[in-house]
DNA sequence: CTGTTAGCGCCTTCAC
DNA sequence: GTGAAGGCGCTAACAG
C-alpha cells in the first residue's frame, strides 16, 4: 500500500511544478484562462504525486461539494435498497457524489436524535443536501435542503416523495373483498409515517365501501418489519373467527405473514390470502409470487434526488409532495372464496 | 421546516453568549477547564441557536474526525448488508460515526477508479480511515489507514480480514463426497478476489484428495451475483454428464443455482444438491435450507472496523491478516447418493 | 479559567 | 496568464 506519509497539498504542487498555488487552484477547477502548457504540465504533476483537493479545506471554501448525502434507517431492508439504488441511478446522472449514513439498532427517539445530528454534521458542511427515507425525527435544522422519501406525519412541510397510499390500498381491498373475502386482517406500519397512516385508512374505507364493518381484532400495529409481521400474523390467524386474508401493510410483513402461515400449517393462498404493499423484489422470486401494490421504489429514489437537485441549483420545485402512482400487481398468493 | 438562511458559526455563538471564540471551542470540545457556569451559558446558547460545529472546518484544523469511511460495491449484495451490520455494530460500540460511499454498477475498471477517487477525497480529510469492502482497485493512496474486508489478490499487504476459505471448502468438499458425490460443478466467484481464487482451489483439492480428476467443463466463472450463478448452473445442468452436486462460491450462486435447477425441472436435493458460502441470513430461510459454509460475516465487519481503529490510534496490529475460521453449516439443500 | 493569535488547505478577488 | 493576499470556521498553542 502506497501510505504517503503526509497528504500532499496544492503547495506542494505548487512548488513541484514550478507555479503558484493559484494556478494550480485554477486548473483544478478549469476556471480562468491557463497557458495551455501549463495546464499540461500542472496536470502531470499532479498525477505524479496522486494530489487529491481536500474535501474539507474545498467545502470550506465553497459553498458547494457536489456531495448529497442520505440518511436511511436501516440498509438491510429491502424497500430501503430498492430506493437507494434510484438514488444511485440519479447521482451517477447528475453527476453528484453520494455519502450515506446508516443508523444502527435504535430506538424511535435515538434514531430521530442521530437523523439530526447527521444532518447538523454533515448538511451545509460536507454536503449540498440530504435525503432522508423514512425519517423518525420531524423537523431538521439545515441550512441546506432536505427532502424526504416517506416522511414522517408530522414534517409535511418537507419536500417529500409519497406514493399514493390511501389509492393503492383500495384498489387491493377492492380486489380481495371481488375475491370474496370478508374477513381481512391488517398489519399495520410504522405508525408514525404518513404512508401508514394513509394505508391503514385506506383498509378502513375499502371495508367500509363495501359495507364490511371494521373489526378492530383485526387490525395489529405492525412497524413495517418482517419479523413483527409474523407475530402479527400469528395473533390474526389465531383468533376464534381468523381472517381468510390478510393484508400487509408492507411486502415485509406480507412476507413474514406468509411465514407465520405456514408455520401454523396454513397453505397460502389456499387456506389465507395474502396481500402486500411495494412490490420489492423478494415479492416476485417467492413461490406463490406475492400480490402486493407497486409503488416503484427506486423511481421514488430517483425523483426524490432530482428534486433535491433541483433545490441545490436554487431551482423552485413544481410541487413539494410527489405523489408516486401505485399499481396492483396480481400474483398467486391470493385466491377467491 | 426550520432552514436557516446562513449557517450560524462559532462567531455568532461566541457574541452571543458574550465569551470568545475559544471558549466556545473549548466547551464543544470538553477540554481544559471551563468555569461551569461559562460552560452552562454556552451550552445554552449553542443549543438555542441550534449550532452544529462544521465538519469541515475541523477536520482541517485536527486530524481527527470520529468519522470512518466505508467503500461497498453494492448496498443491495446480502454479504455485504451483512458486514455492514457488523460494522455498525463496531461503529456503536467505539463512538465514532459512520459515512458508506457506495458505487452504482460500473465495469471492474470504473469501479476501480471510483474506489481511488472516494478514498482520496474522503481519507485524511473527512474521514480518519476507510475500510473496502471486496475492492476492485489494487492499490490506494492514502494518508489515513484503509483496511480491506475480503481483500483484490493483489493487495495483500493491506491490513485486512478474510476467512479461511480455503479450509472451508475442502470441509465442504469432504462433505459432499462423503454423500457420494463424483461429478461436482463448480460455479466461481469474482476472480480478482482472495476469496474467489482460495475458493476454488479449495473445491480442486477437495477433488484431488479424493482422487476425483479435476474436469474444466465443471468449473464455471462466475462474480458472485446470483443472475451469474444462474446462467453458469444453467450450463452446468446442459452438460452432456451433468453433476449431481453444485458448488456455489458464495451463497448468491447457490441460489441462483437452486432457481435455474427448478427452471430446468429439477428438484434440489433429488436431482442436485447445492453448497453455498457464506450463511447470508436468506440461506436459512430457503426451503429447503441451504447447506452452506458460515464466515461469520458480521463479524468480519466488526473486527475489521477494531482494527481500523487501532490504527487510527496508532497502534499495531497483532497480525496484518485476520483470518476468520469457516464452519460447515449442513441444512437441506444435499442428499447422498 | 479565558482571550489572542496563528494557521489548517483551499478558492477568490485583486493587482501585475 | 499568473502571483499575492485575504479569509472560510475552527482548534491549538501561548499569554494573561
Amino acid at each position: 500500500m502506497k501510505r504517503i506519509k503526509r497528504a500532499v497539498t496544492i503547495h506542494d504542487v505548487a512548488r513541484a511544478a514550478g507555479v503558484s498555488i493559484s494556478t494550480v487552484s485554477r486548473v483544478l477547477n478549469n476556471k480562468d484562462y491557463v497557458a495551455p502548457e501549463t495546464y499540461e504540465q500542472v496536470q502531470a504533476v499532479i498525477k505524479e504525486m496522486g494530489y487529491a483537493s481536500s474535501l474539507a479545506a474545498r467545502s470550506m471554501r465553497s459553498r458547494k461539494t457536489g456531495v448529497i448525502g442520505l440518511v436511511v434507517p436501516d440498509v438491510g431492508d429491502p424497500f430501503q435498497i430498492q430506493v437507494m439504488r434510484g438514488i444511485n441511478r440519479a447521482i451517477a446522472e447528475f453527476d453528484r457524489d453520494l455519502i450515506v449514513y446508516t443508523g444502527g439498532d435504535f430506538t424511535k427517539e435515538a434514531s430521530a436524535d442521530r437523523e439530526r445530528y447527521f444532518v447538523s454534521l454533515l448538511n451545509g458542511s460536507i454536503t449540498d443536501g440530504m435525503i432522508i427515507v423514512t425519517p423518525a425525527a420531524n423537523d431538521f435544522s439545515s441550512v441546506s435542503p432536505v427532502v424526504a422519501v416517506d416522511p414522517n406525519s408530522h414534517n409535511s412541510d418537507y419536500p417529500a416523495v409519497i406514493a399514493t397510499n390511501y389509492a393503492g390500498v383500495l384498489e387491493a381491498m377492492e380486489y380481495l373483498i371481488g375475491l370474496g373475502h370478508r374477513r381481512i386482517g391488517f398489519i399495520g406500519g410504522r405508525p408514525e409515517l404518513q404512508s401508514a397512516v394513509q394505508r391503514l385508512q385506506g383498509y378502513k374505507d375499502g371495508l367500509q365501501q363495501a359495507g364490511i364493518p371494521v373489526d378492530p381484532d383485526l387490525i395489529q400495529p405492525g412497524d413495517y418489519r418482517r419479523e413483527t409481521g409474523s407475530a402479527c400474523a400469528e395473533r390474526l390467524l389465531g383468533l376464534p373467527s381468523p381472517p381468510t386474508a390478510i393484508f400487509g401493510a408492507n411486502d415485509q410483513s406480507a412476507i413474514g405473514a406468509i411465514e407465520a402461515a405456514r408455520k401454523a400449517g396454513l397453505g397460502v393462498p389456499d387456506d389465507v390470502s395474502v396481500v402486500g404493499f411495494d412490490n420489492i423484489p423478494e415479492a416476485a422470486y417467492m413461490n406463490p409470487g406475492l400480490t402486493t401494490v407497486d409503488q416503484f421504489i427506486d423511481q421514488m429514489g430517483y425523483v426524490a434526488t432530482e428534486m433535491l437537485v433541483r433545490l441545490i441549483q436554487g431551482e423552485d420545485l413544481d410541487r413539494e409532495l410527489y405523489e408516486m402512482p401505485t399499481e396492483l400487481v396480481v400474483r398467486g398468493s391470493c385466491r377467491s372464496l
